[in-house]
RNA sequence: CGGGGCAUAGCGCAGUCCGGUUAGCGCACCUGCUUUGGGAGCAGGGGGUCGCAGGUUCGAAUCCUGCUGCCCCGACCA
């Protein structure tokens, strides 16, 4: 049926590339490393962005815009944070071009060297906290929740669509707290936020836990994070939110003086997801026909396609369809009539497939005649003929059945690929042949994880929240571990 | 930064070993006619500094030298 698409069992990572490309959601642009994101792929980053930034702002928080440049010194001030960044950074060294001497183009003056050199945020903890001390002075200016929607940049050796670029849009929340319960609470309200979004919204079933102290985020006293399993067994962290203690407060000297009347330094959150929820939305639910979207974030819920061999037929069904469309709008539906000519009926099909599109409607004169209309779910692929009495209900009621059947399917990919191990032997296996989440107990020390590590290759996803004490030993160092923690190769 | 590969039309490739008509094929694109319930058919057409710079030669996509860019696999990472 789709040509040019690799399948999910010949080359997966293939796939993958294949997939980004045909659904025309981004490109390789001509920097090296950053991509293209397209209209298609960005009405979808879009949506995401409405819903986050809805929640966010339902619990509290405000938008703010802080610059992409930042002095290097101010990198110097939190260590832990430096020794995590430090390495990935883009430098800005000069603020001036010239025309070369030779007549070949522009070069870099060299005049036009900045003192101090700026650092391209690979995230905004830093010039945020320099900027939150002149903001914070009494208990009356907290708590201080911002949230900015902005782009960011880490020069990775390696990078692939969505899933790793040198440049990616994300938000960041960074919120100040007169106390560290509060900054905790705050930690967990944005985990659930993102659960939520991952669950009702992308149809992702993710595990809420927190980090080993070998994977949390530079700076951070506790990561939590969601992590979430794609079809090819790797697990992919789909969004973080940190506690981040006093660290930041420290490094930038923001006090505040509490009811007490005593000065304090403030707690600190923060927390994202980014571009790279694209990839995992791609990876969780798609075919080797193309991408499959959940309704809740298709940009285009049901298309309508007519089929017609004649210009008066074409007339009658334009206008069935139009009727059928402004009956759906009217219910919010997101649908697009295309009613071009150029394409025929059996192109549009393969190419709203490959787009992810949830429901298609065809209409023909048989329809006409029938009073009736086909509709195609694409994540079962299955058609069905429909009256056309009480279509928008009908409709409605088709797409909330996608989205549960596409949570159902990846909840019960991600159960069967779930495995409790207690031996070493079995441990090896699993990762190696099988992938997925692997349970196993753990003596809590960043060697063994290291070695674990080096060994298969696999790390410790995350320490699950819900997960209840269980004595046991080590898969590696047998020495004792009081509960299971969730290992798997990542992304 | 290590190891491998590639560079020829918008995309995917053949031609390079062994130099020699006007550089070719598929897809895409344009025009016309016929078509339209799963990527339509036929006919005609447009599009190329063969990555860049030198060199060898009567003659270079092809041989030689240098350079540049990109991709894949590893180390690093959301």
């Amino acid at each position: 049926m789709a040509k040019n698409l690799t399948t999910r069992q010949e080359n997966y990572a293939q796939w993958y590339n294949d997939l980004v490309i045909r659904a025309d959601m981004a490109e390789n642009s001509a920097v090296r490393g950053c991509m293209v994101i397209k209209p298609y792929g960005y009405a979808i980053w879009e949506i995401m962005q409405g819903v986050l930034d809805k929640m966010f702002k339902d619990t509290g928080h405000v938008n703010a815009y802080f610059p992409l440049f930042i002095p290097k010194s101010f990198f110097s001030r939190e260590a832990d944070h430096v020794e995590g960044f430090a390495k990935e950074c883009a430098v800005v060294t000069h603020y001036r071009l010239k025309n070369a001497a030779d007549g070949s183009g522009v070069v870099v003056d060299e005049d036009a060297r900045l003192e101090e050199e700026l650092i391209i945020r690979p995230t905004s903890e830093t010039i945020i906290w320099d900027t939150y001390r002149n903001w914070i002075q009494s208990y009356r200016d907290l708590p201080l929740l911002i949230n900015q929607w902005a782009n960011v940049v880490r020069w990775e050796m390696r990078t692939r669509l969505f899933l790793r670029t040198s440049e990616f849009l994300w938000q960041e929340g960074h919120t100040a707290h007169a106390n560290r319960e509060e900054a905790i609470e705050e930690t967990l309200k944005i985990l659930d936020i993102y659960t939520e979004f991952a669950e009702k919204w992308m149809a992702l079933p993710v595990l809420k836990g927190i980090k080993s102290p070998n994977e949390k985020f530079a700076g951070a006293v506790d990561t939590y994070c969601i992590e979430a399993l794609m079809q090819d067994g790797k697990a992919l962290q789909a969004g973080t939110s940190h506690f981040l203690g006093q660290n930041f407060a420290k490094a930038f000297d923001v006090q505040f003086l509490s009811r007490e009347n005593k000065l304090e330094y403030v707690w600190a959150t923060s927390w994202g997801v980014s571009t790279r929820l694209m990839g995992a939305l791609i990876m969780a639910h798609s075919d080797d026909n193309g991408l499959v979207l959940p309704p809740k974030l298709a940009p285009i819920q049901v298309v309508i396609v007519p089929i017609y061999n004649n210009e008066e037929t074409f007339k009658k069904i334009s206008e069935k369809a139009l009727q059928i469309q402004s009956a759906l709008q009217a219910r919010g539906i997101k649908v697009k009539f295309d009613d071009r000519d150029t394409y025929k009926p059996g192109w549009k099909f393969t190419e709203y497939e490959f787009k992810g599109v949830p429901l298609r409607i065809a209409i023909g004169p048989r329809d006409l005649q029938n009073n009736t209309v086909e509709v195609a779910r694409r994540d079962t692929l299955e058609k069905e003929v429909l009256q056309m009495a009480d279509i928008d209900n009908k409709v409605e009621h088709l797409l909330q059945q996608i989205q549960d059947n596409l949570f159902r399917k990846a909840y019960s990919f991600r159960e069967s690929n779930t495995y409790k191990v207690d031996s070493w032997d079995e441990f090896r296996d699993i990762i190696e042949n099988k992938g997925g989440f692997v349970l196993a107990h753990w003596d809590g020390t960043a060697e063994t994880e290291e070695r674990i590590k080096d060994e298969t290759k696999a790390t410790i996803r995350t320490i699950p929240l819900d997960s209840r004490p269980e004595p046991g030993k080590c898969i590696f160092s047998g020495q004792p571990s009081r509960q299971r923690v969730v290992f798997a190769r990542a992304y």
